[in-house]
DNA sequence: GCTTAGGGAGAGCACTGCTCTCGGACTAGA
DNA sequence: TCTAGTCCGAGAGCAGTGCTCTCCCTAAGC
C-alpha cells in the first residue's frame, strides 16, 4: 500500500526500504505466506506444526524454509509474537467500545475479548499460555508483546483511580509482597496504583487465565454449561476484588 | 490378595495374582518399569519423550515396549493419571498434617501443598495443567484421578460450614450460573454446600492453578522475587473470597 | 559485463511412532 | 510328559520429522 518503488533503474524514491527493494519486498512476502500458513497448520492440526508440511504447502521444498527461519523454534516464535499482538488488539478492540466513564464495564468488555479471542484461537492461546513448547526459553522478543494486555488492564485502573470510581482500601501486605510490588511498579512506570491495588489486581489477571486456561482446557466439562456466563460471573467477582 | 491362586504343582500359595502367576509379574514389573523410564525422561528432558528413548533406557527395543502400551499416548495416560494420584496424595499429606480445627490453617496447607508438589514436578504438571497434548482427548481415565484434588478442597469446605467456620452470606448469583452450579452439587453428591460458596470455590480453583501456571511457565519472571510469598498472599485472599 | 550474494532444489543424516513378521520361551490342558 | 497355544522380545521396514550441505540459477551491485 504505501510501499514506495525503488525501481533500480530509477534513481529516486520516496520512503525507500533499506538496500534492495524488491529482493527485500519478495523476501517479506515469502516469509509472511510461511507465518500465514503455518498459522493455519496451527489452526487445523494442533500444536505440532511440521516445518517440512509448510513448506508442502507453501508450495517450496523444506530447506527453503530455512533461508527465512533457522529453526522451526524460531518460526514458532514468530507466530507467538504475533499471536501476542493480536491477542492484545483484540482486547483493546473490545475494551474501546465502551464509554470511558464506566470502568467497570470497560473491566468486563476487556475480559471478554481476551476470552473471545482465545476461544477464536485455541491453539494461540495455549502456545501463549498454556505449557511453554519444548526446546526454547521465550526469547527476548516476547515479553514486549507479552505485556502489552496488562497494560491494557492497567489503563483502566489508572483510569478508575483518576476518576475516584476505584478507593483503594487501606490494606496491609505481607512485606516481601509489598517489597516485589513496589520494585515493579517502579521500574514499570506504574506508580500512581497503590502497591495493594496492583496486588489484587495481579491476583486476578491470574485468575482471568485460570479460568479461560479452565475452559479450554476442557477441565469443565461436564461441570459448566453455560461457559459464558460462569465467566462473567467470575470476572466480574474479580472486579470486586479489585475494588471495582 | 484376594484372588486364587492357579500353581500348578503346589497347592498352596500366599498373595497369588490371578491366573498365572509368573508371567503377570513380570508383566507388571516390565509394565512399571516403562512407566518408571519414562516418568524420569519426562522430568529430565520435557514433554517430548520418545518412546524409543524410553526402550533404550529400559534396555529392550521399541517395539517391545507396544506389548505394554499399544500407543504413545497411552503411556502418556498412563503417567497422567499416576501424576493426578501423586499430586492428590501430596496435597492430601500437606493438608493432613494441620490441626482439623483450623481451617483456614488446612486450607493454606493445601495450596502450598500443590504448590510445591508442581515445582517438583514442572514437567507433570504441565501435563495435568497446561495445554492439552495434541493428539489426545482425556481419556475416561483421567477424569476421576482429576477429581481427587477437588475433593480435598470441598472436604475443608463442609468441615468449616459445618463447624461454622464459614457462613455463607446470602449472594444473588446469575441465573445460568445457579442453574450449572446446583446441577454439578447435585450429580456429585456435594449437596450441603451452598450454590454461592460453590460458584466462588471454582473461582478460586482457578485463580489456584492461574497463579501456579503463571510462577511455573515463567509469566512472572522479572516482576516477582519472592514467588512463595507472593502465592501465600494470593491464596489467603482466595480463602477470604469464599469467606473463610 | 563481471562478481557476488540470495535462495530454491535435492540428497542425506539421524531421529521419531508404529507395523509386521519371526522365533524362542513360557503356560495350560491332555 | 507331551502338545497346542499364548506371550513377548528382536529385527526389518515404512513414512514421517528437523536440520545440514552441496549444487546451481538468478538477481543485485560495482
Amino acid at each position: 500500500m504505501s510501499a514506495p518503488l525503488t525501481n533500480m533503474c530509477q534513481t529516486f524514491a520516496m520512503t525507500a526500504p533499506p538496500r534492495s527493494s524488491v529482493r527485500a519486498r519478495v523476501r517479506a512476502e515469502m516469509t509472511d505466506q510461511i507465518k500465514q500458513t503455518a498459522r493455519r497448520q496451527l489452526a487445523e492440526h494442533g500444536p505440532d506444526i511440521s516445518l517440512r508440511a509448510v513448506a508442502r504447502d507453501v508450495g517450496v521444498v523444506s530447506s527453503a524454509v530455512y533461508r527465512y527461519f533457522p529453526s522451526r523454534d524460531d518460526l514458532l516464535t514468530a507466530l507467538i509474537v504475533d499471536a501476542y499482538l493480536s491477542l492484545a488488539e483484540a482486547a483493546e478492540r473490545a475494551e474501546s467500545a465502551v464509554p470511558r466513564r464506566d470502568v467497570l464495564a470497560r473491566w468486563m468488555a476487556l475480559g471478554r475479548g481476551i476470552r473471545a479471542w482465545a476461544l477464536a484461537n485455541r491453539h494461540e492461546y495455549a502456545l501463549l499460555y498454556g505449557s511453554p513448547v519444548p526446546g526454547y526459553a521465550a526469547p527476548q522478543d516476547t515479553i514486549e508483546p507479552a505485556a502489552r494486555p496488562v497494560l491494557a488492564v492497567m489503563a483502566i485502573i489508572r483510569d478508575a483511580l483518576a476518576t475516584g470510581a476505584l478507593v483503594p482500601a487501606p490494606t496491609r501486605l505481607p512485606r516481601a509482597v509489598r517489597e516485589d510490588i513496589e520494585q515493579l511498579s517502579a521500574l514499570q512506570g506504574w506508580d500512581g496504583v497503590p502497591a495493594a491495588v496492583f496486588a489484587r489486581l495481579m491476583t486476578a489477571w491470574a485468575q482471568l487465565f485460570g479460568a479461560i486456561s479452565f475452559e479450554l482446557f476442557g477441565r469443565l466439562q461436564n461441570a459448566i454449561v453455560d461457559y459464558e456466563a460462569f465467566f462473567d460471573y467470575q470476572w466480574r467477582a474479580m472486579a470486586g476484588h479489585v475494588g471495582l
